[in-house]
DNA sequence: TTGCATTGGTAAAGCGACTTGACGAATTCG
DNA sequence: CGAATTCGTCAAGTCGCTTTACCAATGCAA
């Protein structure tokens, strides 16, 4: 049988990420956000209070102004957001939290750090700050 | 601005992995490869020198035996493999590399080596193996 | 001040890597 | 023997993106 540590290290990504996709999944279902997907989850939290343009969020989340909009649509379809115009530039759109965005938002935070810090326990702080440490060379690497 | 360690462990990770599979993109196509995606040649590793079934690949993979399928199909389109029936159970088939298929899988594994050994350079021997310690824990967990 | 490149949002299409569901044919089990 | 399981396959759908192409508002340069 082929075993975990004989994986490349890719896969072992992989693996873990999809792990924790379905554990963000299961928490945010037992906390009654169950109607977010994940990456909805993730998108909800880089929005400020304040209201943040469609094209920072993009940046926040590295990914093209066109995949967040579809984010942000769909979030908009299911009211926890609504866009209106930015009043110091008439080309860009405040994305803004509706009330239902605020609630779902705080579920969101609450589920995933649950996950994170259950993580946290399993590895013990200094491991798991070494992991994450790990990651970010990792990914900096290929510039 | 919105800076790496300031993110959750899922982003962390996916862009890990992202940053990886680019890294072994370029080196597939530095070793004349480049006509397998990184996914293929992932895919091809599996394969063993006597063919393997389809669905044990796709265990290996940890993926359903459908998605492996679409793979094995790409694979077999661009004359990397063939399906030969089992002798010994004769619903089964073997997967097989051809001459090209072995070819390519050289230049996968190496292309995925070279990768690996710069993120291993790139972090030392330690932190290396902590980090793929850790992510199998991570994945592990959630059963 | 006019003209041109840039920036912000959007629409449409497509893609990669999966999944679920449904099947027939061969095999194993009770 | 018959029932449940396993192997490969077909078909369709999903998710999270990307690329290409626009238009409208803005900033900058000549």
């Amino acid at each position: 049988m082929h075993r975990m540590n004989e994986l490349d290290l890719s896969h072992l990504l992989l693996e873990a990420f999809r792990s924790l996709d379905r554990e963000i999944e299961a928490a945010l279902e037992d906390r009654g956000a169950g109607e977010l997907r994940p990456s909805q989850a993730l998108a909800l939290l880089l929005v400020d209070r304040a209201g943040t343009r469609l094209s920072e969020l993009a940046q926040r989340a590295a990914i093209t102004k066109q995949a967040m909009m579809q984010l942000v649509d769909d979030l908009q379809e299911m009211g926890c957001v609504r866009r209106v115009p930015d009043t110091e530039d008439a080309r860009a759109k405040m994305v803004r939290l509706t009330a239902k965005g605020l609630r779902l938002r705080a579920s969101s935070r609450k589920s995933i750090q649950a996950v994170e810090s259950r993580i946290r326990r399993r590895l013990g702080g200094r491991r798991y700050e070494a992991l994450r440490a790990a990651l970010t060379e990792v990914t900096e690497a290929e510039e």
